[in-house]
DNA sequence: TCGTGACGAAAGGTCGGATGTCCTGTGAGG
DNA sequence: CCTCACAGGACATCCGACCTTTCGTCACGA
């Protein structure tokens, strides 16, 4: 195994075993190099993957330290992964939203607090009459992001949030705004969103489901007939690295 | 942005775009160095981060390749995320495997194969009497991995593997200390098994849902009363980095 | 003709140091 | 007491050298 991997392995071991915590200091490059047996430069790419899938956190000028650890944050790094599917995948994926999303808008409807659903709402009514296609693209992400989080279940929020990524939504939106079916996914939202308020799990649960088998179904007829129709990387350099977390 | 983040979002851009395809072969680090203009070094960093998370593969002496991108290579490197999460968090993931598994049991229950459910049945059977606990867990993990195959779904079967390796060593402790465990859990394997044989996806989803919902109230309230009692890394070292494949 | 083994080019693996850039604590000065 | 410039520490980047592995080539022998 190459001493890089071996460097991975032996961080990550440091931090499994409770040697390093969420928020502590790594010992400088140059230390912690010589401690695990190996140059700087092997070391720093070790760091570097580390870094990608959000375990370490690299402040230059400060020092490396471990994240939070927060599933939220570590899930996040699937998002990055989600974007490399080509549009054969899609399905597959969209699949496992139809599984997740309904069990998350139901689980919403019992333990959302009040407060939120009262913001669940107000998402909605922000939305105007005639919506560009990136403020519809925003607030429909904004509305599932919220119901996702409603749940109660972080792992179960962001990994719906990473499934649904920005790249796939966009490239589905953009189809289902020609086709006009605004009007119908505004009803079904409204739907769900009233379901939830008023703490019937099984209703918004369905209401979910027939939203989301809805892109499912137009996404599957579009990609038999118009294929190659949609293209990958239409919406790309997005580079959402934002929220790290320094305790 | 630091040249490295630079020069991996540009290779993601690379391949996202198609400019790069799968199996498809990268110029080698010092040419991409200079294209990308960075360092050797900088540009290995970012590879090395790309390598980690299976969207390159790297061998030594011939070149840099961009792997098949397939959903259960890329999905396959959830699961050395999934390993940082502390015990806390543990129920969380729990929860979405009660969630997913109930419904790729369900699928798996109208479309499996013939000859799959005869291997199934097969795993269940070659569990002898008194089994090991190492034989138990094995035995258990393949059951469950051959339902998830047999959903038809790769995502959805990649997924349910990675959020079951840090509930593994919870069921070691589990078939350690309850009594009765072991058996309880061959019934539901049994009839798990039994329910897809008939093809009845709605039997199979129940009995998949007792099964994992047991699981998950023997530990809530376990975590409740034995505080601190579930020290991670327990199982550790596994590092299965094995199913690179190479066009 | 075919198999085989040695050779060498090519590509990644590792290393250590030099220099640039950024953050932060600190102490002089107002 | 507040402000700001300075110095130290730590990461960022680059460079160039050398090692290791892989694979294609080619000559040799069966």
């Amino acid at each position: 195994m190459p001493v890089t991997d071996e460097a991975i392995e032996k961080i990550k071991t440091m931090i499994v075993s409770g040697e390093l915590g969420p928020g502590d200091r790594l010992p400088k490059e140059a230390d912690l190099a010589e401690r695990l047996g190996l140059s700087r430069s092997s070391l720093r790419e070790a760091v570097k993957a580390l870094s990608l899938i959000r375990v370490l956190d690299v402040r230059q000028g400060d020092g490396t330290y471990v994240t939070s650890l927060a599933p939220d944050l570590l899930l996040d790094a699937l998002g990055f992964v989600v974007d490399f599917h080509r549009d054969d995948t899609v399905l597959d994926f969209l699949e496992v939203r139809r599984i997740l999303e309904p069990a998350a808008t139901a689980m919403a409807a019992l333990a959302m607090p009040e407060a939120e659903i009262v913001a669940l709402g107000g998402v909605l009514a922000e939305l105007g009459e005639e919506p560009t296609v990136e403020a519809l693209v925003a607030n429909d992400l904004d509305f599932h992001r919220r119901i996702a989080a409603g749940s109660g279940n972080p792992v179960l929020c962001s990994l719906i949030e990473s499934l649904s990524g920005p790249t796939a939504r966009a490239r589905i939106w953009r189809g289902l705004t020609q086709e006009g079916a605004v009007r119908r996914t505004r009803e079904q939202h409204q739907a769900i969103y009233e379901a939830i308020a008023s703490r019937q799990p099984e209703v918004a649960r369905s209401w979910a489901t027939v939203h989301i088998a809805g892109v499912e179904e137009w996404l599957r007829t579009m990609l038999g007939s118009a294929e190659g129709a949609l293209t990958s990387a239409e919406v790309n350099g997005s580079g959402k690295r934002s929220a790290q977390d320094r305790p």
